[in-house]
DNA sequence: ATACTCTTGTTATGTTATAACATTTACATC
DNA sequence: GATGTAAATGTTATAACATAACAAGAGTAT
């Protein structure tokens, strides 16, 4: 499996720079939309890098008020579907505890993540790990039942909030 | 670890006897708030008997439209108050992806679960297992994470969605 | 230019959940 | 058995999250 150890970085505290990681994510979602044929359009665009704009989850609804102030009155489908389509391409996760969404750092790999999410900071961290996703087969598999998606969120206590400086 | 495999009975096909399923948890869940000196009201208790009428997950809104035809007008609070007791106690699960509440089988047992929900007859069923208690524990751990709770919800077909009779 | 599909705009509404405050009930103590 | 207190419930309103349905515009292939 792919190394993702830097995606344990993106904890609140950790101070890494932001902005390059927002452009890195936008890059790689064009690069992805251009090889799949189908359309990163502005409104999509923008609504990714507002998702993108921190490592906690954001609602819909925050987004739709960040788009109203900068692009005047928007309705709650226009948000909705640019979500959809994000999460369609595997661009953005869905986090189920907190009807939020967050940025994924890696599109095109496997999306059985594992979410750590801060109950202090409100920070969201995806992880992957081979044996998680092994033991979560073999259960279903040993009991009949054929998986097709999952949601894994563990809440607790990230690293930072651990430890403040 | 106990052995919790006739929990996986309960996938819809099962044809097992609902009715005496339903009495044993309201009898367990009589006893454990006794044992723990919280009170199971008629309402609590009505509304833990509503979640239990199938092993498909209700919404709160389910519970409220079938409490307002037995018992006359009734507002959500009602409903959402003796959930979050319901929850509290052990004696449900929230289904996060569902938006949705189902009985506990097993109460007094940990809360860690896996729910298997069929993706085509909506029958959610609770496992467990300690192989993958211990995988999350352990990436957490070595993220430096300090895990609270969790959700861990996997979609797909049950076995008897799978082969039909 | 035409036809077609995909995307977006717009209005309205559906669904899930909680805030805030009034009232009632259970029950321990006097 | 009256009284104080905490827990539970009733009530009204509203917040928060999400989608249905249909009209209009933009992109693209022919």
């Amino acid at each position: 499996m792919k190394n993702f150890d830097t995606v344990s970085l993106s904890f609140c505290g950790g101070s890494h720079d932001h902005g390059r990681c927002v452009k890195t994510a936008l890059k790689a979602a064009e690069e992805l939309c251009q090889s799949r044929s189908v359309r990163l359009t502005d409104a999509r665009k923008r609504i990714l890098e507002l998702v993108w704009d921190s490592h906690h989850p954001v609602g819909a609804y925050d987004v739709l008020s960040k788009l109203s102030q900068e692009s005047g009155k928007t309705a709650p489908p226009t948000v909705y579907r640019a979500l959809d389509f994000l999460l369609e391409q595997g661009l953005i996760h869905r986090i189920e505890s907190l009807n939020a969404y967050v940025g994924c750092a890696h599109p095109t790999e496997d999306h059985a993540g594992l979410f750590l999410i801060c109950n202090n900071c409100g920070c969201a961290a995806e992880v992957h790990d081979e044996t998680i996703d092994q033991a979560i087969l073999t259960k279903a598999s040993n009991l009949g039942f054929r998986p097709e998606q999952r949601t894994l969120e563990v809440r607790g206590i990230c690293p930072d909030c651990q430890n403040p400086q």
